[in-house]
DNA sequence: ACATCGATCTAC
DNA sequence: TAGATCGATGTG
């Protein structure tokens, strides 16, 4: 069941926390890519110094931030990595939730080519846990690109998230986020939340 | 025009 | 732990 522009249409925290679980689906080539949520950031522009818009900056990149709620927003990170967020509450808020790491659960194995142009067999267990434990790398294995998927409505039929069939039963924690040490008082806003014990989060 | 730097990842 | 790598951004 695909998500609604109304689940983005919320509070930027309480669509991160609800995020988690839930599966974000790329159809890409004829094939559903799939990965389970277990990782987010809250990113609240008018108060947050970490943030692409913080003070309320509209620049060419940021720009999406402050479009309606339910858009990917991909940018290019150090030159190299795509990273990808979803555009929540009203038109004009320039909030954001970073999607920092997913449980692949559907073409793992096209995920270990688009990573490591090897075959799943080959990877080891170590390896299976790096496609996807970060947003650079969960990027890299769902074909998420800022050329191609950079102001993509998600409620549109290439790229979305809906909602798992099982699974309520997990624990959340919540704690600071990463790689903001520039961002003076923000750096202690516990906008970080992912899924306990899942061995697919970053930095564990 | 040009200098700076990053919501990261990999290899050494 | 350092290096990769380049577009966006701010400044002159």
């Amino acid at each position: 069941m695909k998500l609604k522009r109304k689940f983005y249409n919320r509070p930027t925290l309480d669509v991160a926390k609800d995020l988690l679980g839930k599966k974000i689906v790329h159809y890409i080539n004829g094939k559903r890519l799939v990965g389970k949520i277990v990782e987010v950031e809250a990113y609240i522009g008018a108060i947050d110094k970490a943030a692409h818009s913080y003070n309320n900056r509209r620049t060419k990149r940021s720009e999406i931030m402050f479009g309606p709620p339910g858009y990917a927003y991909v940018y290019l990170i150090y030159g190299m990595y795509n990273c990808i967020n979803v555009v929540t509450q009203n038109e004009g808020k320039g909030t954001a939730v970073l999607i920092r790491a997913v449980e692949p659960v559907e073409n793992i194995e096209t995920m270990a080519y688009n990573r490591y142009n090897r075959p799943i067999e080959s990877l080891k267990k170590r390896q299976i846990i790096n496609l996807t434990d970060g947003p650079g790398k969960l990027c890299m294995a769902m074909g998420i690109t800022k050329a191609a998927n950079n102001g993509m409505d998600l409620c549109g039929n290439t790229l979305w998230i809906e909602k798992a069939a099982e699974d309520r039963t997990f624990e959340i924690v919540t704690t600071t986020r990463v790689n903001i040490d520039y961002a003076e008082e923000a750096v202690h806003f516990p906008w970080r939340f992912y899924i306990k014990d899942n061995p697919f989060v970053s930095r564990k």
